[in-house]
DNA sequence: TTGACGTCTCGCGATATTACGATACATTAA
DNA sequence: TTAATGTATCGTAATATCGCGAGACGTCAA
């Protein structure tokens, strides 16, 4: 009776729970502001930790985790550079991540409609 | 001297740690499994409260709140029908969102290299 | 060496998230 | 009406996250 809802949907979408367990680990890693800011920084360059904890106003030792956070997921590397530490993307599909993101989010982000 | 490091990199890049609030709060509200598959059911059909929380092998009201969570953050939408409710996404990006995570995390996912 | 700098690690308290059980609410059938 | 079904809300306890301060570590210059 009320109208014919749901499309054919000739087998179930696939995924699981399970499937979606390393998934969320990882968004939730990046579900941050700092993190957030300091991935989409390094998707348009290289910087220290001191850098980019100066551009998100926070202390070097709080930058310093979030970068482990980072880190640890696979989406960036580290590389020493005499006292320096430089962090630079490894995840290619973050771009197209962030992309999503800030077309959703962000004030300038795209339209769309 | 090392290599020419950084890109010319004219002005710094748009956003802040301010600006990522809301993104961060609503990426937050997705980086779970269980609502990460609820989504996926969704961008397939239109599902009740009990059925996707017999998806997700979950009692239905602690289905009823990861879908409240989402709602709150305009992802999904709800209609009651009788005594049943059910939920469809109400946010375009969703799926392109989606995309990106399935592509990535996924075992059939999108490959790149 | 010593000291300064940049980064990292650790433990702590404050706050947030999570799932659960119990219960309340809304709708329909008997 | 009463009972059954489907969904939502609430309080609670376990767990996780967060930013901080103190201090350790690695590197370089004097």
């Amino acid at each position: 009776m009320t109208r014919n809802r749901n499309p054919p949907q000739a087998t179930k979408p696939f995924g699981s729970v399970r499937d979606f367990a390393k998934a969320a680990e990882c968004l939730k890693t990046l579900a941050h502001p700092v993190r957030l800011r300091i991935v989409q920084m390094l998707l348009h360059g290289r910087y220290t930790v001191g850098e980019l904890a100066a551009d998100c106003e926070i202390p070097d030792n709080v930058g310093s985790e979030h970068l482990r956070l980072l880190q640890r997921c696979g989406f960036l590397v580290s590389e020493r550079e005499g006292r320096k530490v430089y962090y630079q993307v490894a995840e290619p599909h973050l771009q197209q991540l962030m992309n999503c993101i800030e077309g959703r989010f962000l004030p300038g982000g795209a339209k769309h409609r």
